[in-house]
DNA sequence: CATTATAATAGAATTATTCCAAGATGAGAA
DNA sequence: TTCTCATCTTGGAATAATTCTATTATAATG
């Protein structure tokens, strides 16, 4: 918690009440919330809290590199504290979501005719499956 | 466009004027347009068409396997006429989408904890960069 | 041509997300 | 410690994308 604190102490990034449960309810969490689970679960301690400030917050924290938005699930954005390059597979029926640390940067090798047209940024490779939940 | 009809006669896909409109439209269209760039043709020849006819038909598409929902962009759904396994890079200011048309099946091996959990059924590679009209 | 299952339509409903104006407050300065 | 102000929070409205529903129309089939 401390930790957080300091993280974001003096750079600029205002910590609020809200904000702090936030970073808290964020801090190592896999899951990939949806702006809806952050704003439920922060609701449980801040009962007025408006998805307003969870949108704000999550923009916040994506412009400076602490965040990402994964686009995997076509019904809603997700989030991840983890802004390290990593991968994801979806349920398609449940549409859980789990990360894939594997490193692909090697094999994923773009042809020149893209290259030439593209600075490229970045990628992310999106699985589709099926859980074992999901197959009974 | 005679191939477009005999491709879909008598598999239960109701072919309207209409639907052959949204059709000729895909066929062989490398855009990767949203539902509103379908919606915004079709009214050209059909100006009472509905926005649930273009959904109802790409999801009809879909369901058959004949079109690809493509969520590399945050802000709205593309579709992909094109159902074969291809991959997407996306210019980060004007969204534009190209196809990648580089095979990554072989790299692209998956964790035992992930394939212990998950069924797999595809995967696909979204890129990130900036194109050349883009940097100017 | 008649029948029928399926599609098209308008418009409302839903859902996700963004915007806005007003009041509140964290953070640094004094 | 208190003051000041930039930034944040909030409710609610606005926007945008998508889905749903009831009604009417029509393509497909025999
Ligand atoms: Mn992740
Ligand atoms: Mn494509
Ligand atoms: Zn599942
Ligand atoms: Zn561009």
């Amino acid at each position: 918690m401390e930790k957080i604190i300091s993280r974001y102490k003096g750079k600029g990034f205002k910590l609020t009440p809200q904000r702090l449960a936030i970073l808290k309810f964020l801090e190592g969490n896999t899951n990939h919330p949806t702006a809806e689970d952050i704003f439920r679960e922060i609701k449980k301690k801040y009962p007025t809290v408006s998805f307003a400030t969870v949108y704000n917050t999550v923009e916040a924290l994506r412009e400076r590199g602490e965040l990402l938005e994964i686009t995997i699930n076509p019904d809603r954005k997700h989030f991840d504290p983890n802004p390290n390059p990593h991968h994801h597979i979806i349920c398609k029926v449940c549409k859980k979501i789990e990360d894939i640390f594997t490193d692909y940067s090697e094999a994923l090798k773009l042809p020149k005719d893209i290259t030439d047209e593209f600075e490229i940024l970045g990628n992310h490779v999106d699985f589709y499956g099926i859980c074992k939940n999901c197959r009974n």
